[in-house]
DNA sequence: ATGCCTCGCATCGCGAGA
């Protein structure tokens, strides 16, 4: 089972890229932050047509998540992070598709740090982690996957010394990415590939992609059940380099099969 | 220190992204 992430930068302007993309790469189930499209714009059809079911959470000119699976019903569990009822943005949307438990989430960027962005960013980090707290112990497989908006480690950003006040990159953003991971969460794409370059993001302008000039924070978080099953985890960089692209490109994992149910365990 | 590039729209400038 192949599960991916993707920050599309915008579903209307990005959608010729998204489907060559899904037509090209063929994942299971894909997250999609970033729709910037009012809920009664998201282009159902076109992603019908692609062979995909979507659940999706919009809202006009940012945010919005999306769940798409071509392997069955996605039995939605929750749309909106709880914990601030007074909280509009459109940034989470959690389903079971495949036997998976899928949260999609699209944290906030934070900047400019300090200020009531950062704040929001820290006190949705906050709420992140209380609500990951229910799911992480689950006997299931449960994959927590986004666009994080935070760099991890040093390893994950192509000039540190740049990005040290950014809310991206600020100590206080990765302590709360970090006590994330402590609650038993394996970051995929790290855990396979511990000390390789592999950024997920990088900037339109001075052909920072052309230079290999990233950050790495789109990520996928497992659960013990399904670090038991990670087979692969990468970034597919093709669509970065296509034309009228989004500034981010998809990350995926391969789960391999559910073990089989009722066989006796031998001693 | 700042803008760079790109998008959507309460559009022809701005806010947001990261």
């Amino acid at each position: 089972m192949k599960i991916a992430t993707y920050n599309v930068n915008g579903i209307t302007g990005r959608l010729p890229i998204l489907l060559k993309w899904l037509n090209l790469a063929k994942p299971d189930i894909v997250c999609l932050q970033e729709l910037k499209a009012p809920q009664a714009s998201f282009p159902e059809q076109a992603i019908n047509e692609a062979g995909y079911d979507a659940i999706w959470h919009g809202q006009s000119r940012w945010n919005g998540v999306a769940i798409l699976s071509r392997i069955g019903e996605i039995h939605e569990t929750r749309r909106g992070l709880p914990g601030d009822p007074d909280d509009e943005q459109s940034r989470y949307i959690e389903a079971a598709v495949g036997g998976v438990l899928i949260a999609g989430l699209y944290l906030p960027n934070g900047n400019p740090r300090p200020g009531p962005k950062f704040d929001y960013k820290l006190a949705w980090m906050e709420r992140l982690h209380a609500h990951l707290a229910t799911l992480v112990d689950l006997k299931a497989p449960v994959v927590a996957i986004g666009d994080f908006n935070v760099i991890p480690a040093d390893e994950d950003v192509y000039k540190p010394e740049r990005w040290k006040d950014d809310a991206l990159f600020a100590p206080e953003a990765r302590a709360a990415f970090q006590k994330l991971l402590d609650q038993g969460w394996t970051d995929a794409i790290r855990h396979l590939h511990p000390d390789e370059t592999i950024y997920s993001f990088w900037h339109y302008w001075r052909k920072s992609f052309e230079r290999n000039a990233g950050i790495r924070i789109d990520h996928l978080l497992l659960n013990q059940a399904a670090e038991k099953r990670l087979k692969t985890a990468d970034v597919d960089l093709r669509p970065r380099g296509w034309e009228k692209t989004s500034d981010h490109t998809p990350v995926w994992i391969e789960l391999g099969d559910a073990p089989v149910k009722g066989k006796r365990k031998t001693r």
